[in-house]
DNA sequence: TGAAGCTGCGAAAACGATTAAGTAAACATT
DNA sequence: AATGTTTACTTAATCGTTTTCGCAGCTTCA
């Protein structure tokens, strides 16, 4: 490998100067300078990282946190859209992204300790048990941290508007006709929350009572729960007439329950959805759905930890809202017509 | 940060004493190299991988290349699959992986530069243009490399069996009365290069004349190009009885194309998808296709890197060939009964 | 002319780890 | 007792960079 040394040898310079001349440090001659570049450029040089890393403490490097919440949390579109809008904007500014895990080689160690390990110069946590005690101490220490769909306190936080999402799914299927709402939600994350507190408010101001059986909490990204109990939710004789799933994926599922019971969508039953992943839009009927910005959720995510990480004292710790828009498909039947 | 440095004064020896106790290094007495042990405990000690990779040329980082067929390559369940499992495997050895890309900041640069910046001990390739001169170079370099379904000489190849699973989904459907069969492709790759042959291979060993305008070529994981083409082929009055699509992901466009069209599925057209993504798993019907065994391929393709960067001069440079299997769902209908 | 200020570059230390070579003490062998 | 052999450590160099400080040589100005 080419390093410093070679082009200061082939230049006839010390290693500080080419140093400082691929830096672009200003004390450097313009002549010394582009013939450094020159030779630089012939020899294919390219800067060691480890090398830079170990005497800067910068690794150009950043960690994502992304625990499956299932297994095989970066197979759904959901967070492979996030986790690559990370990396896109990540690139841009010229660094690299690192999984962080638990345990490294045969070692079991901590998020933070893999953190250190490698050197990661911030972290993005993407998708985590934020009650894991190991989470926290990652969060609380001296890193510059993002989190996406958690807000902790005095850190950065990256969110969609789960309440809003919900209240204007609920509006549009009322402006509908459906008064017979029922709801199947994921684990209680504060996403949950969110939209539990959306759905709520808006059934009350519109006037809708919504029993409790028909409330019912499932999984996320799981579409073989949310088959289950949409089944329960359409036994009976008193069915609702719109089911808001937990999200696109774990919809299939209940439409497929919706189906095996000899039902249609829309026709008998309406179905709504959450995310807007690109399935949701080659699906027939189209989803209707609460598009997310996974786009924007990543690259801002990625885009404000870089700005912490170079401006730590510019930077506010605040959270950031990333809107989203209602997707309308062809799964929420009009009662009205 | 606690360096080697401050378990040795705690434990009045030398950095080097310490450095060997950790490592496990013989030459350590038992009580030392206990009391190392427990201080290193104590005080949190975590390496510095930067310096230990400048020092030993090995970064326990493995790079992976992946770029995008499409935008958002990441956001297809079959390639995150892949990378989860490449990851998966990678950490169970203790390695960490990197994407590799082009362009390191501001800097043009190639997929092999990246490389040498981070210094990664061995390279997936686990998508990418291989006419690229540049993935040539990568290839070509002195790095350990794995390809995931692409052959190059003198390196290891993780590749499924494409001839095969073609060649089983013929006979499936052909088995089930069907002989006018229409086959939607993706891009000329070895893939398709592959699945093609196996397509034909059978075709003719069963006797079965497909015509040239049923055999067309679409866009891997592009449901909208897979719907025109699937409308294309059945205009008019004779139509394919079954479709072959090149994914499962596209084969959804096809699928609405059917339906829109006023047909069903398989009641009318008969549709075989090729990747068993989760998806075709929970689709209604169930997706006649063939499961890529898709964990494999990715811990498959790690294992084997990790195999050629620990034990270079053992190491096998050959193909290994992941099987996968038939999937049979319910979207062949079997036209005998 | 001498002091002060620039300009452009080099010397050297430092980052944190690994490792070859050296050494002192303990032990074994004849 | 003299000599080799082990054992358990230390010394010091080194990996490739960055960066502080210092130092010439030149210019400027009083």
């Amino acid at each position: 490998m080419v390093s410093l040394k070679d082009i200061a040898q082939r230049c006839g310079v010390s290693t500080a100067t080419v140093s400082k001349a691929l830096n672009g440090q200003p004390d450097i001659g313009e002549d010394t300078r582009s013939r450094i570049l020159r030779i630089a450029d012939e020899l294919g040089y390219m800067a060691n990282a480890s090398a830079r890393a170990l005497k800067t403490n910068r690794s150009y490097n950043i960690g994502v946190v992304f625990v499956d919440p299932m297994h095989g949390g970066l197979a759904h579109e959901f967070f492979s859209t996030v986790l690559d809008s990370i990396r896109g904007e990540a690139e841009r500014h010229g660094y690299d992204i690192t999984f962080i895990n638990r345990g490294v080689g045969q070692r079991e160690t901590s998020y933070l300790q893999h953190c250190r390990y490698r050197g990661v110069d911030g972290v993005v946590i993407a998708s985590a048990d934020f009650t894991d005690p190991m989470i926290l101490e990652l969060v609380q220490a001296d890193l510059p941290v993002v989190t996406i769909d958690h807000i902790f306190n005095n850190r950065i936080s990256v969110v969609s508007d789960n309440r809003k999402g919900m209240d204007a799914l609920v509006r549009y299927a009322a402006a509908r006709g459906h008064r017979k709402l029922a709801l199947i939600h994921g684990e209680m994350t504060s996403v949950t929350v969110g939209r539990l507190t959306g759905f709520h408010r808006a059934c009350e101001e519109l006037g809708i009572r919504v029993p409790e059986r028909w409330i019912r909490q499932g999984v996320f990204h799981d579409s073989k729960s949310c088959c289950a109990l949409t089944k329960e939710l359409l036994r009976g004789e008193d069915r609702p007439t719109c089911i808001f799933f937990p999200d696109d994926y774990s919809c299939i599922g209940g439409l497929n329950a919706i189906h095996e019971m000899g039902l249609r969508v829309p026709d008998d039953i309406s179905a709504v959805g959450y995310d807007g992943i690109p399935l949701s839009r080659i699906m027939s009927p189209v989803l209707t759905t609460w598009r997310q910005d996974t786009e924007a959720l990543g690259t801002v995510a990625a885009a404000k930890l870089i700005e912490l990480i170079e401006h730590p004292r510019t930077a506010i710790l605040d959270r950031v809202i990333v809107e989203g828009r209602l997707q309308e498909g062809g799964s929420v039947e009009n009662l009205y017509r």
